[in-house]
RNA sequence: GGGAGCAUAGCUCAGCUGGGAGAGCAUCUGCCUUACAAGCAGAGGGUCAUAGGUUCGAGCCCUAUUGUUCCCACCA
């Protein structure tokens, strides 16, 4: 590691170095360690397709963040990282690239298909990882899994044997969304809604044996050609008479019943509804109820089938003029209605789905979703924040059965064979040879695989090694935080909770940890489509990973999103190098001496003063971590570095180094001590400075990864020091002030008059007044009578600062008059709540004493300002 | 149709269980003060969307309204 530090702050030489230095040390590996309490996340698994983005930038940091701070508390602190296998958008990913050779998935063969899968994937799964890498990102890579390895495999088909033996897993005729793109059936969760124009079509359908028909809308009128009936609400007087009787479909000529059911609502159009059950979930009800045929008119790439006769072989939207033109001329075509409508697309490819009857494998939801909806209600798992609860809920209660099975290859293959001869279903955790039941060598397995989300709601325990009882699943499972987006709240938590709590008896987790998107600067949601997407690598090219991880740890409030902002990014920049700049004065000042990392016998009020900060924003830290308060903690951090250690304490310290060498050596040892251990507190956000920086300084231990995270200590509590170090720097606060009004450059010294009562606080305090506030000299006393002097109040003393030629009397009585309005307006609101029965009565104690001190320090103040006035007159 | 979030400085946003409104950027002023101009010192700028209510006390809690974003459901 570096033994000092390079002028100037260049992330770029040493993050990468770092974090080889990291993964040399094994700081990552946490180990089954009884001697440790475990903490545990495991990592959102991204797409083996994927390429790092801002989302996953955000989700990872604020892992790491957590992550590393539990381990500095000593906890053994396991982070798994891993990827998924992405079926759906892997397949697509691999289909194209052989559209371009000319092939198609059949050609090749599912073996074949596989083998190419297989091997894209070791090309371009570890990607992302790499990827990941770059943020700093302190992952257990000795424990990365990957959804379709063979231990998640194993889990997968555990799961499905179980719960097919349960009877949670069925396999039946229902109606399911399909992606006509895709080519598979695809669950209620992935189909996305979004608004498109279309037409209500306004058709005739003639009653048999008679000159009556009944008007029927629609928005898709393709599906005539697979309507079984026509249904009217049973208690509708207009069309009581008709119920029962037949209608002739126009064009095709079939003839279907009129049905009665409560579904249709008599207000709604004509209130007549055309009944399609092979392609309408509420039609397929409907078809149900009155023991319809289903006539399914499309092939799985939405063109008409056999079923449509003539129209046959016409994809569904050629179809729909085809039949609007043919109806138009058959004179059934009563009228067209714009109408805007939301259609269900896929969300992957955004093409319109198509309902459709079709064979599946599901999952039976509702018993599953009670004991998920019980651990949440109970407290066992809590979202963060808690709002998400209630959609959570929401879900989980009107939850419906989950289609899982996909026609794709690339997944986990359902563990059902068919025997050929006597058509039994064997489900099995291994491959059957012969038929339990006929005895038949004659099986196929089931052709299907299963959603990719199936296997990722088994995360948190088949990557610990579920089903099999291992050491590691009997010590960090349950894990404890699962930080992810709300956008997959349905996708992925709500399965693992169900999963976890069905499989394991416990619910995954003990907290969920929410976080927003991250937009574009504009506020608009980054797309590939759109291409106003910011690449992460770029920025930590640019700015560094702990710039970047900064600025997306601030911006930040759970659950909410948050815009990307350069300027902030920049800003996050700056910030690293006024640290690192601080940590070079430092080192400035003790590299030519023996400087232990310890505080001095002797502690000077400044001294005491930092530490009293240091010890309050450690405790507000801790208290903020604890809660997920991420960005309010690293605030306070940035806060205390720039504003208390840099812009204040190093100030402070610059007089005493320059002084005699028991005072200097003194003063080195409260700047090492405080810059040591505030480079811990802001460790887990900026972990690749600190580590570099700390490695410079006198340290203990290997890596600044594994030093203890600092904590509230009663020992660095120095109330009484630190107001007496405020008076001081509110005065040289009002002088600066002052001066700055009058356009006194700096380097015009003057001497001060300082009228105290706290003289030995100013005295003490006279170096920096000289130092801080350009004075060239310093008297202090019980008062002072200066003619011709610049008067500047504060609560503890009044400053005279003799500049004949720059004093206007008559401004200066105003600015003094202006002050003490404003004085008194603060006193009266004060006394006021004092003199309210009510507050005093009402208010804790604490606050009726805060607001004594402050009625007291405003009389103060006005007697200052009124005595000043006075001698100006 | 149901539900949720947001509305605070010119811009982007913090503000944790109610107890004297904050940051970054931008603007203005003065500084190369030997760690840092990616900086230092200062300044201006807010009826905390609106109207009620609870409370000794409301940016924060309750009710209604307006604007805005999102989620869920979906009537053919």
């Amino acid at each position: 590691m570096a033994k000092e530090l390079a002028k100037a702050y260049n992330p770029q030489e040493f993050e990468d170095r770092i974090y080889d230095f990291w993964l040399k040390g094994n700081y990552f590996h946490a180990e089954v360690d009884k001697d440790k309490k475990p903490y545990t996340i495991v990592m959102p698994p991204p797409n083996i397709t994927g390429q790092l983005h801002m989302g996953h930038a955000l989700d990872e940091t604020l892992q790491d963040i957590l992550i590393r701070y539990k381990r500095m508390q000593g906890y053994s602190a396991l982070w798994l990282p891993g990827t998924d296998h992405a079926s759906i958008a892997t397949e697509a990913k691999i289909v194209e690239a052989m559209a371009k050779e000319g092939l198609t998935k059949e050609d090749l063969g599912r073996e074949k298909f596989l083998e190419r899968a297989w091997d894209w994937k070791k090309e371009y799964g570890g990607r992302i990882c790499d990827q990941l890498k770059k943020l700093g990102s302190s992952c257990d890579w000795e424990r990365e899994r990957f959804t379709l390895d063979e231990g998640c495999s194993k889990a997968v088909n555990e799961v499905f044997v179980k719960l097919y033996e349960k009877g949670l897993i069925y396999r039946g005729e229902r109606i399911i969304n399909w992606c006509p793109h895709c080519c598979t059936s695809i669950s209620d969760a992935e189909v996305e809604f979004s608004e498109q124009e279309g037409n209500f079509w306004h058709i005739r359908y003639p009653i048999k044996d008679s000159d009556g028909y009944v008007e029927i809308a629609t928005t898709r009128p393709e599906t005539l050609l697979g309507d079984t009936a026509v249904a009217v609400n049973p208690n509708d007087e207009r069309y009581k008479n008709i119920v029962g009787k037949m209608l002739i479909l126009p064009i095709v000529g079939r003839e279907i019943p009129v049905v009665a059911d409560d579904y249709v609502e008599m207000d709604f159009g004509t209130g007549c509804v055309k009944i399609t059950p092979a392609h309408d979930p509420n039609d397929f009800e409907v078809g149900l109820r009155h023991n319809l045929p289903v006539i399914n008119v499309m092939d799985d790439t939405a063109h008409m089938n056999e079923n449509a006769g003539k129209y046959q072989g016409m994809d569904r939207y050629e179809c729909r003029k085809a039949i609007v033109h043919d109806l138009e001329e058959g004179g059934f075509l009563v009228k067209i209605e714009p109408h805007v409508h939301n259609v269900g697309t896929c969300y992957r490819c955004k093409t319109t789905v198509e309902p459709k009857v079709s064979k599946q494998w599901f999952v039976k939801m509702k018993p599953l979703a009670e004991p998920a909806i019980e651990c949440v209600k109970d407290g066992r798992t809590k979202f963060i924040p808690e709002r998400f609860e209630k959609i959570y809920f929401h879900w989980m209660e009107n939850i419906k059965d989950w289609c899982i099975s996909r026609q794709l290859w690339w997944g986990h293959r359902i563990p059902a064979w068919y025997c050929a001869d006597c058509g039994e279903v064997i489900v099995s955790r291994e491959e059957p040879h012969t038929c339990p039941k006929c005895g038949s060598t004659k099986l196929s397995q089931d052709e299907d695989t299963l959603d990719t989300w199936f296997s990722s709601a088994l995360w948190p325990f088949s990557t610990l090694g579920w089903p099999d009882k291992t050491p590691e699943l009997e010590y960090f499972y349950p894990t404890n935080t699962l930080v992810t987006g709300y956008d997959i709240i349905f996708f992925w938590v709500a399965r693992m909770i169900f999963s976890a709590c069905e499989q394991m008896g416990c619910p995954p987790y003990d907290t969920v940890f929410i976080h927003g998107i991250v937009r574009d600067e504009k506020g608009i949601k980054m797309s590939k489509s759109l291409g106003n997407g910011i690449d992460p690598l770029k920025v930590i090219d640019q700015y560094g990973a702990d710039a970047l991880r900064f600025f997306l740890a601030t911006g930040n409030s759970p659950g909410n999103d948050m815009r990307f902002s350069e300027k902030r990014v920049e800003a996050s920049r700056n910030f690293a190098n006024k640290l690192w700049n601080a940590s070079r004065f430092v080192h400035m000042n003790i590299d030519d001496f023996n400087v232990e990392n310890k505080l001095p016998e002797k502690l000077e009020t400044e001294d005491k003063w930092i530490l009293n900060e240091f010890n309050k924003v450690t405790k507000e830290i801790n208290e903020n971590l604890e809660k997920f308060e991420l960005g309010v903690a690293v605030q306070k951090l940035y806060d205390f570095i720039w504003d208390c250690y840099c812009d204040w304490y190093i100030e402070l310290a610059k007089s005493r180094l320059q002084s005699d060498e028991q005072t200097a050596q003194n003063a080195r040892q409260v700047l090492v001590w405080v810059l040591e251990k505030t480079l811990r507190l802001l460790h887990p956000f900026m972990p690749y400075i600190t580590e570099e920086i700390w490695q410079t300084l006198p340290h203990e231990g290997e890596t600044i990864m594994l030093a203890k995270y600092p904590e509230y200590d009663e020992n660095l509590d120095f109330p009484q020091a630190a107001k007496e170090m405020e008076s001081v720097m509110d005065a040289i606060k009002a002088i600066r002030n002052r001066r700055q009004e009058m356009n006194v450059p700096p380097s015009r010294k003057a001497k001060v008059y300082v009228a105290t009562k706290l003289s030995d606080v100013f005295e003490n305090g006279s170096k920096f007044i000289c130092k801080l506030a350009s004075a060239s000299e310093v008297e202090i006393g019980e008062s002072f009578e200066i003619d011709g002097a610049v008067t500047v109040v504060t609560t503890d003393a009044k400053i005279y600062i003799p500049m004949d030629e720059l004093v206007d009397k008559a401004a200066e009585t105003a600015r003094l008059k202006k002050e003490l309005a404003a004085t008194e307006k603060l006193l009266a609101q004060s006394e006021g709540k004092l003199n309210n029965q009510g507050f005093i009565a009402k208010a804790p104690e604490k606050v009726v004493e805060t607001v004594k001190q402050q009625a007291a320090r405003e009389r103060e103040k006005i007697a200052q300002l009124k005595a000043a006035l006075e001698a100006l007159l």
